[in-house]
DNA sequence: CCTACCGATCGGTAGG
DNA sequence: CCTACCGATCGGTAGG
């Protein structure tokens, strides 16, 4: 009877460690002693160092991804898109905090053939959200000046969210998301009257 | 006639290097390269590597701080401030691209005492914003719902343009302070008439 | 997965 | 500011 492999308890330090001190200020030493083993033993599960990286940016890709697909692909208004894709982009990075900071500030820690494949899982999820907004912007519900630079200013509100959201903190998150939402279809639904001074 | 120091140089050789690879992947004999001197001789100029960290990111402290103050104790109505405080903030940024990032992305590798010193620096900025949210609310002029929460939304979007932002990109500077101007506005003016879904 | 260890590289210093 | 170098620590490995 194998008792369970502690594979996963490694990942979350690293996770963990990462998140906090990030990939270069962290050492398989700080790792293995956080997972319950010595440092040369962390070499039973991984090959290398930056293996760990690759995981959790992976592994936090996916979770992102696999949170925004089906709500760009189903039958609700792009307003009501909007409103679902925030909130489930705030629970990810709710859920996952370390994963999520990771995956969003660390992976530059990346030499470059590994960096790049990355960079297409960002990218990816990017154009999901861009597909909201050009159906949108297609069906008239939003009239924003800029849409491909009004796509990075909404990424950019939401990807610092886990820089300083904590769940002890004053607002739930969902009341987060809620104003989050609101504030970013302001933005989307473009001028109505609106003065320019 | 001694000849001009290479104190400079070798400050913005730390902050290009910094901002690229970060604090903890920059190695002083990177930076004494890149300054034309080995690494020996870096230290007839700094005690420390973070020392180097430190100058960088004060500097950069001041440089934001100057460029917002006179706009928050000026004359204008706060929709008049918001759009002068935007346009600052990223002039400050396509300035000092290096300095900024290594500003508000590498102060963390920060030892303690001088990361809080940073942290109060970081704060003291952001109330200076605090006060232009505030008298536009005290005002009526800015309906938005949760005053601090707003700040913080405002903050990170244009925190986040030094991370994309290249001089040489689609769109010249000016062009994104007035959309983002007009966005952050959108969101602060509060609802009009809006629906909630 | 541990013990024991390696070569490389790190930040920093002595002496000039 | 250079030459020459140091102790500490790094990521990783051999052998069991």
């Amino acid at each position: 009877m194998p008792r369970p492999s502690n594979k996963p308890r490694i990942l979350e330090a690293a996770a963990d460690l990462f998140s906090r001190k990030g990939f270069r200020a962290t050492t398989v030493r700080d790792i293995a002693e956080q997972a319950g083993l010595v440092s040369g033993g962390l070499y039973a599960h991984i090959a290398t160092k930056e293996d760990l990286l690759v995981e959790i940016v992976g592994a936090a890709a996916e979770e992102f991804e696999a949170a925004l697909a089906p709500i760009v692909a189903g039958p609700d208004s792009p307003e009501t898109k909007v409103r679902q894709a925030v909130r489930a982009h705030l629970e990810v990075v709710a859920r996952s905090r370390a994963r999520s900071r990771v995956f969003l500030d660390e992976w530059q820690a990346l030499s470059r053939p590994r960096r790049e494949a990355v960079q297409s899982l960002r990218n990816r999820y990017e154009q999901l959200w861009g597909a909201i907004l050009q159906e949108g912007a297609d069906r008239g519900s939003f009239g924003v000046e800029d849409l491909s630079l009004a796509r990075i200013f909404v990424l950019s509100c939401l990807n610092a969210v886990n820089r300083w959201y904590r769940p002890e903190g004053r607002l739930p998150l969902e009341v987060v998301a809620d104003h989050y939402a609101t504030w970013i279809l302001r933005v989307l639904k473009g001028p109505e009257g609106e003065s320019r001074d």
